[in-house]
DNA sequence: ATTGACAACGCAAACGTTTTCGTGTTGAAA
DNA sequence: TTTCAACACGAAAACGTTTGCGTTGTCAAT
């Protein structure tokens, strides 16, 4: 087997092992071929200077020619850091979650980190263990969003825990305030309000709400803007047009429920003119059920649901949402953790960085 | 400190580092703290008959009120595998790749492994790099679908070098028959045949098809299926009645073209009665375009897609489709990896699984 | 001929495990 | 008292790296 570096130089090897080579090539494999030390071998791909400018090249062909690349494991041994984070999400089949990977997912690959993602399903148990496997070594910090049903429980030990151990965590859209880590959301409550505003200015008098129980953060937030927005536009909320749907059943496979509630909730008040939901299936669902009901949209009722998903864009009428810019949340969250992870001094001062969003108007609106 | 272990013994620890803990603990801390062996520490922890009882309950107690946990890189270095597969898809937001992701992440927890996940974003350059960092040591195996622009290159060189370094892949959706490794794919051809013949026994005469370039695999598949389907139902394929639409641009965000294709189509052939969409996007725009021009589905028309998704259940009218079953397929393919790497001897005979579509009727079919 | 400097390389430790094998201590059998 | 097995434990190698430092060998200067 004949290598040619250069013009200059020819470097002959014999094949180390006459087989197909399976295993892959590692330091020492190139040293015993090359008749140096490990250590030797070692330096002169990293083109130290205490080698030999001839020694560097044979050992560099043959490292070339064999296709060495480092063991990542040993590296990640030897330098007490793996470049490679958790992500821990409630649901992947699902288009803001999927966003926020995406977002995540490209910065990893700017700063070469690898990205271990897990499911909570929204179960508590699922997330403590799929923190408590990944917790031991295998990665540096972790990104994630809480499970609704870790919410619903408030137990967070599991945050704290990681955290004691040394463990950067950021957290993403639903977060704890109590726990001592950096965090990324959006402004619910504004949010919230800008769609209030925006049905208010258009001429609903009637609004009705769509949402989840409380113990959601992003419901209640979500809830609280619409409650402030109409006092300040001077309308007394009415209990009878806020709707809190129970999401223990999710909604996807309970669709005939979420139904038959919004069905009454509109039959029950026939002056309601405007919906906010807050989220994209809720208002979809609202649309066709008030469509059923023989309601136009948007002559009679308009309609505007938080996070801007497929749906909205497909849907008829495509339906005005609220963007929340998951992917622009993974990017900001990846980076936040990876600065810290990068920064030596560890800084006991976390940041809480708010995304705006963003009111897309389409046809569900005037 | 103490440290109640039964009601017989009781084990008096004093805090090794007065501040808290913050890096994690290992063998070594603990063996120092109780002046034995690191060896003993591991054997005592792992149960071995070697210890006496009296180490061994010390031992274990230490390392639970210290919440010791092997560390896993370590480990993955010892044990030559790390327990992590990679996962490279070509993108995230699409509602059958985090099927099967949900699906790999359901059987990984199950046999406890963890999951890299690598987007390709139908690039490539970046299928190439995604493969060539995690191929070094950090995984054990991968579970990959081929980016567009892969498949149109037809390069394949980074999947067999990855193969020839020992190092298992498994295929799925779009796959490449002479690639040496196991496959999970969908039946293309023979579910374009079940919607075709489903069109033509309720009736429809003429049938357009929407569907993409070939280079695609999976769009050639249920292309030759709209063919042979006809032939078989008696009629002949009519060239004008097929768009093959270019998906370098893709659709998502160039919908007007997608929208002007569409429209050409069927204005130029007012007979059309049937529409067969390659996928969700595809079939909802034509019933879209299809309403515009003032046609009912499914009275003057019917329309049924490929892949079921989040779309098709939610459009107004629903869309009848043909479901994918990404989870299982996903489940599959983890099943298929995870048993190949438990298996000593390695066996050059490559499966591949074949996952039957079904179609799912709805309202955009009689 | 003796020094000293410098170039070129090897040794060994370290990261955190597991496991084989060796060793020292006991107690009982001879 | 000697011998030997059983017991309980420790030393060291191995997985694949990187790196500080010690060790050679060569050659010019004294």
């Amino acid at each position: 087997m004949v290598f040619r570096k250069t013009a200059i130089k020819t470097y002959e090897f014999h094949i180390f092992d006459s087989k197909i080579m399976k295993r892959k090539v590692t330091l020492k494999h190139i040293a015993k071929e090359l008749d140096v030390s490990i250590s030797t071998v070692s330096k002169a791909l990293r083109n130290s200077v205490e080698i030999s400018e001839d020694t560097k090249e044979k050992v560099q062909a043959f490292a070339k020619l064999y296709n060495y690349k480092p063991n990542n494991i040993a590296l990640s041994l030897k330098n007490r850091k793996t470049k490679t984070i958790g992500v821990i999400i409630p649901e992947i089949v699902h288009y803001f979650f999927s966003m926020v990977i995406r977002g995540i997912e490209r910065i990893a690959l700017e700063r070469g980190y690898n990205v271990i993602v897990g499911l909570s399903n929204e179960s508590f148990d699922k997330e403590v263990i799929n923190m408590e496997t990944l917790a031991n070594g295998s990665i540096d910090g972790f990104i994630l969003s809480i499970s609704k049903e870790t919410l619903f429980q408030q137990d967070y030990h599991h945050f704290n825990e990681t955290i004691n151990q040394g463990m950067p965590i950021v957290m993403f859209d639903r977060v704890i305030n109590e726990i001592p880590c950096d965090k990324v959301i959006v402004d619910d409550l504004d949010g919230s309000k800008k769609a209030i505003n925006k049905l208010v200015s258009n001429g609903c008098k009637n609004i009705a709400l769509i949402t989840t129980k409380d113990y959601v953060s992003v419901g209640r937030l979500r809830t609280q803007g619409y409650m402030e927005a109409l006092s300040e536009n001077g309308i007394a909320p009415n209990a009878e047009l806020i709707l809190k749907v129970d999401d223990k059943l999710e909604a996807e496979n309970h669709l005939d429920v979420l139904e038959q509630s919004i069905e009454q909730l509109i039959r029950n008040n026939a002056t309601i003119d405007g919906i906010y939901a807050v989220n994209e299936l809720y208002a979809m669902t609202s649309m066709k059920v008030a469509r059923k009901l023989g309601k136009n949209i948007p002559e009679d009722l308009q309609v505007i649901g938080f996070t801007d998903g497929v749906l909205s864009r497909h849907s008829s009428p495509t339906l005005t949402t609220l963007s929340q810019h998951g992917q622009q949340m993974g990017e900001k969250a990846a980076e936040l953790l990876f600065d810290r992870l990068e920064n030596e001094e560890e800084n006991e001062i976390y940041q809480t960085i708010v995304i705006n969003t963003e009111l897309i108007e389409r046809e569900s609106t005037k």
